[in-house]
DNA sequence: TTATTGCCATAGGTAGACTATGTCAATTGT
DNA sequence: ACAATTGACATAGTCTACCTATGGCAATAA
């Protein structure tokens, strides 16, 4: 099954969504989770990921600290912020409202 | 009421589906279609129309003609080939495909 | 006659996802 | 014992494509 890329503005959503949904995570689990919630369409690639939870943690949406993983290996963990949580209520009703909008246009016979 | 940006790669698609509907329109007439079959949540600047106009008359999607318009002004008119009907189908189901499993990870409690 | 609207166009900025590459440690295979 | 694989993070550099800002020019309106 091909995967596709992810659209542009959409990486902040779907990693604020998955740590609100799980709660602390490191990077590689916030990969995986995504992959397979979207049933294995969305790919998110370690060069788009961390990155971006870089420029997140710049933003103040997550907190990071290192671990250790069960399986034992060094891990940053991410957790939301309370302006982070703020953040995935506009993205989510951004997207709703936009994807609203587009599937107007291309739906209109 | 705010508008927002036409989120990266939707713009092609938005285009070719106006096209499909109206048969010709100049880019004038795209856009302020555009905008009001999204019940004027998508605003195209037309710092991104016309460049993307030009991009798809480069790929082949999309003829170009010189015309006066109803109200006596110079116009280009826009109008579909073949390979941009196939290409709108490409964008639809990529679109709804994306999409669909974005909404399958933002939905998840 | 000046302002506004319609219509096209381009230059330059910017965001953000990609590929490619690298590191380092723990496990697995031989 | 050593090699290969996997887990996990990171960065540099490229590229697409949307934006803002700006400009031109002709037709209509004030």
């Amino acid at each position: 099954m091909q995967r596709d890329e992810i659209p542009p503005g959409t990486l902040y959503l779907l990693i604020l969504k998955t740590l609100a949904r799980y709660g602390v995570l490191h990077g590689y689990e916030i990969a995986n989770s995504i992959q397979q919630s979207s049933d294995e369409v969305l790919q998110v690639e370690e060069g788009s990921l961390y990155p971006a939870l870089q420029r997140m943690l710049i933003k103040g949406w997550v907190t990071a600290e290192w671990g250790v993983t069960a399986g034992n290996r060094r891990a940053r963990y991410y957790k939301l912020t309370a302006a982070g949580r703020k953040r995935l209520a506009v993205e989510v009703s951004q997207f709703e409202r936009v994807m609203g909008a587009i599937t107007r246009v291309i739906q209109t016979t």
